[in-house]
DNA sequence: CTTGAAACGGATGAACCATCCGTTTCAAGG
DNA sequence: CCTTGAAACGGATGGTTCATCCGTTTCAAG
């Protein structure tokens, strides 16, 4: 069951489509495989062969930032400060979809298309879930909070980011930013505290 | 300047593939004018003549539900008590969006493909403005929130009850509503009454 | 070096898009 | 009514995009 050993030529035309595809996504153009194919200088076939749609690619080009941010979240777990752990961890997942369009579209899309992503995703799902747990046992958190309101909030917040927002990841990222602040101060219920 | 008026077998199938593009936006069928005509059992010229493009359509299909959110915009000025004012409305635009896709898309999209929408963009726009702006002056809402803010993180809003909420309009509005009263708890800073 | 398995790439057929133009329908004037 | 010209119709058609198939090339194990 461990992935076959690629050829060389495989191995680095596989690179090839994937840095092309990573191009290409942050030039927000929606992936049509034929063009990454055109692009990579490579034969339509090859693209077809490594990735049969357009998804997979995505999902393999966000995966390096998912596990990222999925260390990102296992150091969070290790805080023992429940609130600045979750608040932490939500900015950073914030500003990694701005920053990276492959991992806002993996994260809004309703299931994976690669084991590996659906992997990941769930690591993360549960880390989250994790941290929201103990942000609320902690009462810093609204009580009717579940983890997928967390999940579709920063999605949602992502989006409101992009929508309308000036152009430019910087300023979005500070958009994202103060939203996500405007978000805290209402799921955010100040108990104990900070 | 005033539109000429329609041929009665043109306003007939005007008429027609209106109904049919809500149809299908409504199932959230990404639109094919090719495919509205084939739905309406008419030529794909005749639809092409009276909607060059897909916008086009979504933004017709949406005009009705964009008037009535103007008139309640309206009303909502017209009370005195402005936070609830502001607050009903943004109720009222979120379920909007929730309920009729086709209004969602034209609140997200950049700008409008036709004038009549720029038109109810527009004084949206100014309403939700003079609405904002006299719940701040009433010490009501954060004052660092733009009229701006409020348009993309309704779409936001929107967008996150739509992400990976179960399927169906109307748990949609609940959890859209839900949401809503989230970022309230955020925004919505208490000083004088309710 | 041989050899067979793996990968390559482009030609190709299917699907989709949008325009053009010959035909039909409407309604205003006789 | 009937005529007539403008307006609208619809489907045939050329252009584009999509994804597969298969003959050729490349790799690496023996």
């Amino acid at each position: 069951m461990t992935t076959a050993p690629l050829r060389k030529d495989a191995a680095r035309n596989w690179q090839r489509i994937v840095e092309v595809g990573r191009r290409l996504i942050d030039q927000q153009v929606p992936i049509q495989l034929n063009e990454v194919a055109r692009a990579a200088s490579l034969g339509v076939a090859t693209v077809y062969r490594h990735f049969p749609t357009p998804e997979a690619l995505i999902e393999t080009v966000a995966a390096p930032g998912l596990s990222e941010l999925v260390r990102h979240a296992e150091q969070a777990v290790a805080s023992d400060e429940a609130w600045p752990a979750l608040r932490d961890f939500l900015y950073a997942a914030v500003d990694a979809q701005i920053t990276d369009a492959s991992i806002a579209s993996v994260l809004a899309s309703p299931q994976p298309a690669l084991p590996l992503t659906g992997e990941l995703l769930g690591r993360l799902n549960d880390l989250s879930a994790d941290l929201l747990d103990r942000a609320r046992a902690a009462g810093a958190v609204d009580p009717s909070i579940t983890p997928g309101d967390v999940a579709s909030l920063l999605c949602g917040v992502t989006f409101a980011a992009r929508v309308h927002s000036p152009e430019g990841v910087r300023s979005r990222t500070e958009t994202a930013r103060r939203y996500l602040d405007v978000l805290f101060g209402g799921l955010h219920t100040r108990p104990p505290a900070n």
